[in-house]
DNA sequence: CTGTTAGCGCCTTCAT
DNA sequence: ATGAAGGCGCTAACAG
């Protein structure tokens, strides 16, 4: 398994071409106080040979390595796929690289995996970590520059997030105009704070009308998670279900379409996240849509920014929209 | 957006412990010849001083970077997703690093960021590449070690892959023992090795049953294009479609419900994949199980063989499992 | 304008 | 067992 090729060297190309190494570097880099004739003369001999400077030499020499770092809870996770998707694709078109680290979950992982990605990269990208802040706070420290996504920190550290608050305020809000008082709300990974923030926008909701009960039941983030919980749902005999996300929507109305039980004539289901099977599912899915291509973008442009202006960008906040499609109805009864 | 910390190097360490820079890199190296008493005291100081090796540097040293790149067709298609979750859980595990390229579908772009990729790593696994097989051969010895996914080329290189050619002949097979006799398959991606393989099956069961009208209908790879095709699909009068892959059987299948059309009663669908969502459409999709995952995990372990052991991996080919589920039925009339 | 030289931070013979 | 010195391949002063 040798390498293909012995690795033409800037030496070689400096022999072939004549000159002096140093030459052979600046026209590498566009440096125009060099001869033309010379410069030809160099470019001739690179690509005769083939040349291309050696990355990781370079990187050492420049202190940067045109390489940045995304660290996922989940690469499993449709959202942050999508995430990583605008993210990496932002990135190739300013020339960047993108090396991916997965915690799977992970909590004890994240600080090690964003630490060492960092060390190899000029910037970090954390997508909704999980840690507790007082550790997120060391982290972020320790990894400048750096950029979040979906999770809130400091003001000093540029941040992308989506609003998960008021769109769940919206769907509650668009349950009890339909006329339910019951929901239930499955929630999702505790340690998240998009799942926080739907805990804040339900006991705001709470708070405004007290006449309506809002049942919390622990549940995951996946479909099984939403197929598992169709009992305990069923149980509280309520009118409407707020799920996670679209995936434990999905596993819920799967799993209550298996007994029989009619959507959303007899119960009405919302999910979160909007991703591109939501709009597929029968009957199709209300939820919130996030906009994650564009987290990603913005994400990258704010790391980017940091990494050549040496301006603080700003943190943006992106409002998903209600999607109101076939999966809730009135209250029966 | 001064780096966090000024960067301890191993000179550092070798000052605070009072050795030579040689004795501090013998010790960080696991290199037993040091005297123990020296070796805690570098030990400590390390500690102290929070050392960690400069990978970069070490790299170019070393001539390697614990890094290998995936470069996939299309970050958003759910197979190259799952794909990569496995690989890159399973390169995790053994201490490495994955930078991932995104060639969104652009065949022109494939050869040079999976150059690029690869000069900034140890190896390089190419997912289902694009590229017809003249340009692939030269690609293949430009950039070893490489490992192919989902792609057939030289024998002398490593390849994981899975058969879509047997499934998809089972498929046939099951719509027609249904009594399906004109039956319609949506093909995706025309460059793709896996559609080849398709139609290669096809034309298979072509030969066997020349009583079955198999008509071809060029599609896409995604919802849209599924449910772009419904009104082609039924001016054929096809009793039943095999779509290219679950997102477009799902597209498809919406698009056909929302003209009243029942599936399987009037039109028996089939997809490919099995997506986790496969199960929970409505009905659910019958299609034919890849194992995303192990694919990934296996393309790692066939380059990370390589990059040890010096022994060249057998290329292995995985069998997905064709999962009769309720999207097929009966030949209506 | 061009060549020479000194590193970037680390590992590894080569002496000691 | 340890230290000194020479690169890995490249860029950036510094002289000419």
């Amino acid at each position: 398994m040798a390498r293909a090729t012995p690795k033409t060297t800037i030496i070689d190309v400096a022999k072939r071409a004549g000159v002096s190494l140093a030459t052979v570097s600046r026209v590498m880099n566009g440096n125009p106080s060099v001869d033309p004739v010379l410069a030809a003369r160099v470019r001739d001999a690179a690509a005769e040979l083939d040349y291309t400077a050696n990355p990781l030499a370079r990187s050492l020499v420049l202190g940067r390595t045109q390489t940045v770092a995304v660290v996922v809870p989940d690469l499993g996770n449709p959202t942050f796929q999508t995430i990583l998707r605008g993210l990496s694709r932002a990135a190739a078109a300013d020339g960047y690289h993108v090396l991916i680290a997965d915690s799977a979950e992970q909590v004890g992982e994240e600080r090690s995996l964003a630490v060492e990605a960092r060390r190899r990269t000029d910037g970090l990208v954390l997508c909704a970590p999980r840690m507790p802040d007082g550790e997120l706070g060391e982290l972020l420290a320790e990894v400048q520059p750096v950029v979040l996504v979906n999770r809130i920190a400091d003001e000093t550290i540029p941040t992308v997030a989506a609003d998960y608050q008021t769109p769940l305020h919206e769907l509650v809000k668009h349950l009890y105009d339909l006329g339910h008082r019951r929901i239930v709300y499955l929630a999702g990974v505790a340690r998240s704070a998009s799942n926080s923030a739907r805990l804040a926008a339900l006991s705001a909701f709470r708070a405004e009308h007290p006449e309506t009960e809002l049942i919390e039941l622990s549940s995951g983030v996946d479909f099984d998670s939403g197929a598992a919980a169709v009992d305990a749902v069923i149980a509280t005999g309520a009118t409407a279900v707020l799920a996670f996300n679209d995936l434990v929507a999905m596993g819920l109305l799967s799993a209550v379409a298996a007994r029989g039980i009619r959507v959303p004539e007899q119960l009405s289901i919302a999910g979160f996240d909007d991703i591109p099977f939501a709009r597929y599912t029968s009957p199709p899915l209300t939820t919130a849509s996030v906009p994650a291509i564009a987290l990603g973008e913005l994400a990258w442009h704010a790391l980017h920014a940091t990494l050549t202006h040496d301006d603080a960008p700003r943190s943006v906040r992106l409002e998903p929209q209600v999607v109101v499609r076939a999966s809730t109805g009135p209250a029966h009864r």
